[in-house]
DNA sequence: CAACGCTATTAACGCGAGTTAATAAGTGTG
DNA sequence: CACACTTATTAACTCGCGTTAATAGCGTTG
């Protein structure tokens, strides 16, 4: 006989009325006992046998029950269009897991695309219909104006499903939204370089027929300039290293960063690139033109991917506060959903903090400070 | 006024009793009637104005009340040990949620972390006992006699949850699993540049002071070897490119084939390098060097990663079966839950296939068939 | 000592569905 | 016309739990 694990069988779960029972007292007060429902007096004895006789048999309340009758689903739904193999898709829901967890409530995925345009809000909206779902995570794009982050707004708005924006942009003021401070993220970054002294900092971005793309990318982009401002100093074309369109990877940055060197600009002392991806391609370009890092040239990426500490030499690194967005959207999300949310919409941004090593060339002391180390076994 | 959506309010959801009243029936009917229970026959126009009704009201079946009753969640947990922010991690269950949903089933994230040994294997217990899920997808580590898999196991199997392995090695016969055929992935990248003409064919694999480290890695580098023996061939030390112990990442890569390259061995003419990572490093550095890809050697890599697309050369890359994975292990999931399974464990090993780019030097005519373009916004 | 008030507990109902045994209506047979 | 036999439908029960109004016990007070 086969020793694999069939459903069917399922030895009868313990109930409440089980654990009545064994206590000898009634099902209602084995619920009032456990719940510990405010204004209800038991005698100590009572709640002693109770819990004794619920631990002994290893009692756990059934959840679908309890849905039908206080109609809440105890858990939450996610809906992503970012990057679902992406570092930073991965920190976010690692946070909502976490905050979820603690409130006894499920996570559930209600779909998650690479693109806005194939995601099928349906399936979430039936979710909640189902009573499955009490309210959604949305981790849509920054792309301003995104016809499909309008179109599910408005949706989730329509079926009256408590929802948070976590990262997504909309110009919409009644929306709750919990965002990373990108502006600081770009001065902090342009800040810890000029404070090593440097004069001529440059920037890697993504270029795009002349504008940015994401409102994240041009945030940071005005962080910098803020910064430099700040300095007496004003950003300059010569210093701006743009890649071409597209995704952003390590080959862009790679690209872009050949096409400048061969521009003739004077090279920067220093570089913030607005992603770890192009800040290592301008790392594997300037190693290829025997430019030394960070002696000639010190760079400062974005987003703490696992390759920045891994790097020769490891880059120092913008890292966005991504499982506390998760914890702060999943906690507003609870609160909203019990009615306790604040009465104005939240429109939270958190700040980054800086991961100092050896790319930018600060010295030994700050090496250590903002390093952290991720091992894996990497054998998928 | 504040818009923000709170909870609360709720609109009275409508219930079967509301399609009952207006379709002029009992509420036993309309539950037959959309159940299409079988062996019970209907009036053609009983059916014709239950559905009807059902449609007109919006009707949508609470699904927690559903589960008291049947005593099923209808979900699927996921726990998983792989890379949280991998795109072996995202495919896979993009396939399972494909196949959840299919099944009207729900899927819930139990616990996802980086190392097995995180893992908090009690709260997807928890989750069953409470009836929210039914069963677990388990994405496990494929490091052989892992005590954490082994611990895993035990529990579930303990407390008679059904599960499935999705590419997570298990001595035990009994266990369902899903894998990738790592033995054809080394064999296939292989037999593909032998059929290129190539003779001196190398191979780059993370070295573990002298072993292999996981199971797929291991399987890879004896398919390496099988395809080399049917061509009359023997694999040689002085064409294997060791890396550093530790994650698989590009740096890895490229310090390994530096070394290489100084350690003054001649050079392969092609290499299978058994992570895109590792073949994205090699590229690097030879490029460093002044060699030509794939016009002095040629590459490929595994795991299609993003960026095997997106470099320049593009990268030739073995593709595991991911999504099919992840639908299959949900669907003989979900017949097990059904007790429907075969009566024997099912060990199934899914096949990969070949993406042939520019990095392999084979003819314009392949270079498009395998290749698949996958863009995205890239702005969180 | 009856009336009152308080504490501790429970019976009874409801949530929204699925399931089954029983009923009512219709059809055909002897 | 009484009988069996379908066919169509429903009343009644069940699942496991939360909630509330009602009850029993008991000490206090006028």
């Amino acid at each position: 006989m086969s020793n694999v694990s069939q459903g069917g069988f399922k030895r009868r779960k313990v109930t409440s009325s089980d654990v009545a029972v064994a206590a000898g007292v009634s099902r209602s007060t084995v619920s009032l006992v456990l719940n510990r429902v405010e204004g209800v007096t038991f005698n100590p004895e009572t709640v002693r046998r109770v819990q004794e006789a619920a631990k002994r048999l290893g009692y756990v309340p059934n959840v679908p029950a309890r849905s039908v009758m206080t109609r809440k689903g105890y858990a939450l739904g996610l809906i992503s269009a970012w990057e679902p193999g992406s570092t930073l898709f991965a920190r976010t829901f690692q946070g909502m897991l976490a905050a979820t967890r603690a409130a006894g409530y499920g996570l559930t995925l209600c779909d998650i695309a690479g693109r806005a345009e194939q995601i099928n809000i349906d399936s979430t909206v039936s979710f909640y219909q189902q009573g499955r779902i009490d309210g959604v995570v949305a981790l849509l794009s920054t792309l301003p104006e995104n016809p499909a982050t309008v179109r599910f707004r408005e949706t989730l708005e329509g079926e009256k499903i408590p929802f948070v924006f976590v990262n997504s942009h909309s110009d919409v003021p009644t929306v709750d939204e919990i965002r990373t401070d990108n502006f600081q993220a770009g001065y902090i970054a342009t800040k810890h370089l000029l404070d090593l002294g440097h004069r001529r900092v440059g920037i890697c971005v993504r270029g795009a027929s002349g504008r940015f793309l994401s409102r994240s990318e041009t945030e940071r982009y005005r962080g910098y300039v803020a910064a430099l401002t700040e300095a007496g100093l004003v950003p300059k074309e010569n210093l701006t290293v743009k890649t071409e369109e597209g995704p952003i990877n390590v080959d862009r940055g790679y690209q872009a960063f050949k096409v400048f060197l061969n521009s003739g600009c004077e090279l920067p002392s220093a570089l913030y690139a607005i992603s770890d991806h192009f800040a290592t391609g301008v790392l594997y370009a300037a190693k290829e033109k025997g430019i030394s890092i960070p002696g000639d040239l010190a760079i400062v990426g974005t987003d703490d991917l696992e390759l920045a500490s891994q790097l020769r030499p490891s880059l120092t690194s913008v890292r966005q506060p991504l499982q506390e967005l998760g914890e702060e959207a999943v906690n507003l999300l609870l609160k909203r959903i019990d009615g306790k949310g604040p009465s104005q919409p939240v429109k939270l941004h958190v700040p980054c903090s800086l991961r100092v090593r050896q790319s930018s060339g600060a010295g030994a002391l700050n090496a250590v400070q903002g390093d952290h180390v991720e091992s894996r076994g990497g054998d998928e």
